[in-house]
DNA sequence: AGGCCTCGAGTTCC
DNA sequence: CTCGAGGCCT
């Protein structure tokens, strides 16, 4: 029997009376399409169709046990629970890799490299990507995975047969029809960030508790008991290393190794290349970090290895790490730190904020000391209290984000978060309204000075009335001084006034009072969103703008007309209602109409123009436009800009190190333009 | 009624 | 970026 009969193209079917053919056939054809789908990523048949075959040789299994063989697909559901594992002691053992972290390091490596292999030349080095996984020895005896364990303390692991039997792409025989009497196929099992994703979102719904990260998800189904459920995870493998081999010629390189393993039908990653030399490591490792986001999987560095095996042999191990081998790491993005304290914050719209202060601990290269815990809900739900040890991360790269705590580590003094039952800054009352997730003052604007320098922090930001020079700094210092209590007061402000302020030269007095001036001259979009109306952000204004187009007609809009705006639905409607029936609000309208802001009126109703109805997400740094400017003339044009891609999408505008909104739009064919795309399709419609 | 999609709001650090 | 929630489509 060829390659070819055993893993290569179809066969025909026998007759389904024939039970030992039959079952033949079927173990061949599922492993078949598994390997295409899983391996090669080419899906030869259509899901519900392998789930057909796959039932049939299971009915068939079952009705003649001893048809049953060990490398059966029918095994991947895994059997029965298992009660424990059992220790597994590795022939060869599972070494770590020496860790570098700057170029120096790589750099010194490469150095040693020479020095111990005398070499005056460049060396050849495999480089591959380091996974957030765990290690696995996979041992298959005559072509069939026989035993599979974990890494353990590196000379002893445990048995996890059953459970690696349920992943997928790992092949239970492989692809030769001559393969070694024996091998140790190692590398890392991991679970893509997709699959993660999913598999939180049914723990979310079924209620039960949420792995922090991939790895954590990896390990925990790895480690289940019963293989029923480590079947449901969508677990993934990727070969990397060898142990023992016995009965066929190790390959002289490791690049050939994986290379070999890929003809066996094992799994390797394709981001790999051999490269020459430091320069060679240092650029492979600078290319992997610009692609990392769009990687389908959590990686937390790269690795490096001599690439022939006869120089790794030379340079040998030093204690208990190979010499010929270098793992260089990103910077961490997650560390463990401790919360010391949970205090509330109050926003502008009331709404009351638990806030983790945290031990300060360095994460992807900044030093981190508070994050947000967003409400009540989720402090339970991640069940963080006072002296916990917790695993930050920077979501995104950027934002702080608690992901877990580390209940080993929970002291037995730490204390839960109670949500203060009066607002820190007023006294007022804290209410939580039934069924909505976030607690808010009920002091308002003219309780709670802290809504109130929300407020007029809103009022001064960018988007809206863009007033530079006045910061949280200042405005807190107005807002004590009683100099300032409504958005209207900063207009009334004077240069004596504001240069007897702390840190307030007469030079910075000058250029605040320019920059009100300024800023009277502005659209009525942003007049509508300075004001701060729940419920209307910078889009509902844009729409409200446009719509009315002067303000007098969105003032005098009864609630049939406010429905009539896109994306005007009866809660919008009504919150902007209230706003516009208190006199106060009517007040400062007018107060800040006689300041002298303006703005062009324009006719009501939308424009008609050519881009109407479509919309852009922009991505990326283009080469000339800004991402405001970008967005206006969209906007000008009748187009929508969006912050996220999805199936309506109909361009996404990539330039320079665009992440994974451009992944996300290949994904789902949404047609990718460039700055030049965009101008012409500004220019003329398609 | 349920599911998708968007928007709003809050947030960190330098 | 993330979460929650409003709006709208099916």
């Amino acid at each position: 029997m060829g390659q070819q009969d055993l893993f290569g193209g179809p066969s025909p079917a026998p007759d389904p009376g024939d039970f030992p053919a039959r079952s033949d056939w079927l173990r061949r054809e599922l492993n078949r399409h598994a390997h295409a789908y899983y391996v090669l990523d080419q899906p030869t048949i259509p899901d519900a169709e392998y789930d057909l075959l796959f039932r049939e040789l299971q009915q068939l299994e079952e009705a003649h046990p001893e048809l049953q063989t060990p490398d059966s697909p029918t095994g991947r559901v895994g059997g029965a629970p298992l009660p424990e594992f059992a220790q597994v002691r590795h022939d060869v053992p599972m070494l770590s890799i020496n860790n570098g972290f700057a170029d120096d390091d790589i750099r010194a490596f490469d150095r040693r490299v020479r020095e111990g292999l005398e070499s005056l030349h460049d060396i050849d080095y495999a480089c591959e990507l380091k996974f957030d996984g765990l290690a696995i020895n996979l041992r298959y005896v005559d072509g069939v995975l026989q035993q599979a364990a974990t890494r353990g303390d590196g000379s002893t692991g445990e048995d996890v047969t059953a459970n690696i039997r349920t992943v997928r792409s790992i092949p239970l025989r492989l692809q030769t029809a001559t393969p070694p009497a024996l091998i140790d196929v190692r590398g890392e099992v991991l679970m893509f960030k997709a699959d993660f994703a999913r598999l939180n979102q049914r723990q979310r719904d079924a209620g039960q508790k949420e792995f922090a990260n991939p790895r954590n998800a990896a390990a925990g189904s790895l480690r289940q008991l019963d293989p029923r459920i480590t079947a449901q995870r969508s677990l993934r493998f990727f070969a990397y290393g060898i142990g023992r081999l016995d009965g066929a010629p190790l390959p002289a390189s490791h690049s050939a190794l994986l290379e070999w393993y890929r003809a066996l039908g094992v799994p390797v990653c394709a981001e790999r290349s051999v490269v020459r030399g430091a320069d060679g490591l240092l650029a492979f490792f600078a290319d992997v970090g610009v692609r990392r986001p769009g990687l389908p999987y959590d990686i937390d560095g790269v690795v490096y290895k001599v690439d022939r095996i006869d120089q790794q042999r030379t340079l040998g191990f030093v204690s208990r790490a190979p010499r010929f081998a270098l793992a260089h790491k990103f910077p961490a993005e997650e560390a463990t730190t401790t919360v010391q304290d949970i205090v509330v914050q109050i926003g502008r719209t009331g709404a009351v904020t638990p806030v983790a202060r945290l031990a300060p601990v360095s994460v992807g290269g900044v030093t981190v000391t508070n994050a947000t815990l967003h409400n009540e809900d989720e402090v339970r739900r991640k069940d963080i209290r006072i002296g916990d040890s917790v695993i930050v991360r920077r979501a995104g790269d950027v934002i702080p984000e608690v992901v877990a705590n580390v209940p080993e580590r929970r002291p037995a003094d730490a204390r839960e978060f109670v949500m203060p039952v009066a607002c820190p800054v007023c006294g007022s009352p804290i209410v939580r309204p039934e069924e909505e997730a976030v607690a808010r003052c009920s002091g308002g604007w003219l309780q709670c000075a802290a809504q109130r320098k929300g407020g007029l922090l809103h009022f001064v930001s960018r988007r809206a009335m863009d007033i530079e020079g006045l910061g949280e700094q200042l405005v807190d210092q107005l807002v004590e001084r009683g100099l300032v209590a409504t958005p209207a007061d900063f207009y009334k402000l004077g240069l004596v006034t504001l240069a007897e302020l702390d840190r307030m030269a007469q030079k910075s007095a000058q250029n605040v009072l320019a920059a009100l001036q300024q800023s009277k001259a502005t659209t009525l979009a942003r007049f509508i969103y300075a004001l701060g109306i729940r419920h209307v952000g910078e889009s509902t204004a844009k729409s409200l703008a446009g719509h009315f187009g002067k303000l007098d007609a969105l003032l005098a809009a009864s609630e049939e007309q406010m429905l009539e705006v896109d994306d005007i639905g009866p809660v919008v409607a009504r919150s902007i209602l209230g706003f516009l029936a208190d006199p106060l609000n009517r007040e400062l309208i007018e107060q800040l109409r006689a300041a002298g802001i303006h703005w062009e009126e324009s006719e009501p109703g939308p424009r008609v123009t050519h881009l109407a109805g479509k919309t852009f997400v922009l991505t990326g740094t283009l080469p000339t436009l800004r991402r405001d400017e970008a967005q206006a003339m969209i906007e000008a044009a009748g187009g929508k800009v969006a912050g996220s891609v999805s199936k309506k999408t109909s361009y996404v505008v990539a330039g320079e190190e665009a992440g994974s909104k451009l992944a996300k739009a290949e994904e789902l064919g949404v047609p990718v333009v460039d700055e030049a795309g965009l101008m012409k399709l500004l220019e003329s419609p398609e």
